[in-house]
DNA sequence: TAACAGTATGTAATAATATAACATTTACAA
DNA sequence: TTGTAAATGTTATATTATTACATACTGTTA
């Protein structure tokens, strides 16, 4: 059973913002687009994003600095995650692979650590890079 | 046959510093450390650490915005790196497994995007920070 | 060895990303 | 209705990274 989470306002615009521009965004640039919305400081925006962050809707593309909305249909998988990225045009989308979750989720090591959670970042060029 | 890159002044200097750290260094705090060797400015820092991970003497690890020395035995795996990360103490080892790197190399999927390098992330808990 | 190309360096300024600190307000359960 | 957690607003500042431009070093080859 899911938790269904009430967004609060910021968080709903930025969430409707990130989500509707279908890829991902850079906190400056959201910022820029809030601010006719009344949200004027980056600590607003940072605030919203780690709120959604934490509770799946939106991920953080580490290498990018940008966020992305969540991709699976449930978001459900805030703590394992995996995306695919194009080094050319910067295309974004989250991988959505029951055999590769299973096998991150249940790796292990003999290092005695415990993990519980990761992120996963493919690189690479996209179909339509491939072929220019 | 892995080419041998000969170290500039300022390489050497920024590798060797990492290197002997044991952990994940940040940027800033490197250039603290060896403005007494001459570098002076972030941009020089800056310069070294893109060859040094161009190279695959370091690894930048993303979620930290810091830079580890490569632990695997000749570097030769700058293409695909995993790392495991405390979230308590902030330890970050590198992962050297040969079933995960082989599994996560041939990876592909139907997205018709070719894959050419990839980086990971496990957090949890330490063995030393679990049982606190 | 002169000319060249590629790589590395030095320096100043600034851009881009993110957080600290503090005051106030809202949501909502006890 | 009072307590508490979450969210907001605002200013300032910390941290991370790049642009732009000038100069110097290293190794190759004509």
């Amino acid at each position: 059973m899911q938790k269904i989470h009430n967004l609060s306002k910021n968080q709903k615009i930025i969430f409707d913002l990130i989500d509707k521009s279908g890829g991902p965004m850079k906190a400056y640039s959201i910022l820029f687009n809030v601010q006719k919305r009344g949200i004027k400081a980056p600590l607003q925006v940072y605030r919203a994003l780690d709120k959604l962050v934490e509770i799946g809707k939106i991920h953080k593309i580490e290498s990018r600095n940008a966020f992305i909305a969540c991709q699976n249909s449930s978001c459900q998988v805030s703590k394992a995650t995996a995306f695919s990225i194009c080094e050319s045009c910067e295309n974004v989308s989250e991988i959505s692979n029951s055999k590769l979750s299973k096998y991150l989720s249940n790796f292990s090591d003999n290092s005695g650590m415990k993990y519980s959670k990761y992120n996963l970042e493919f690189f690479g060029l996209c179909k339509k890079c491939k072929s220019k």
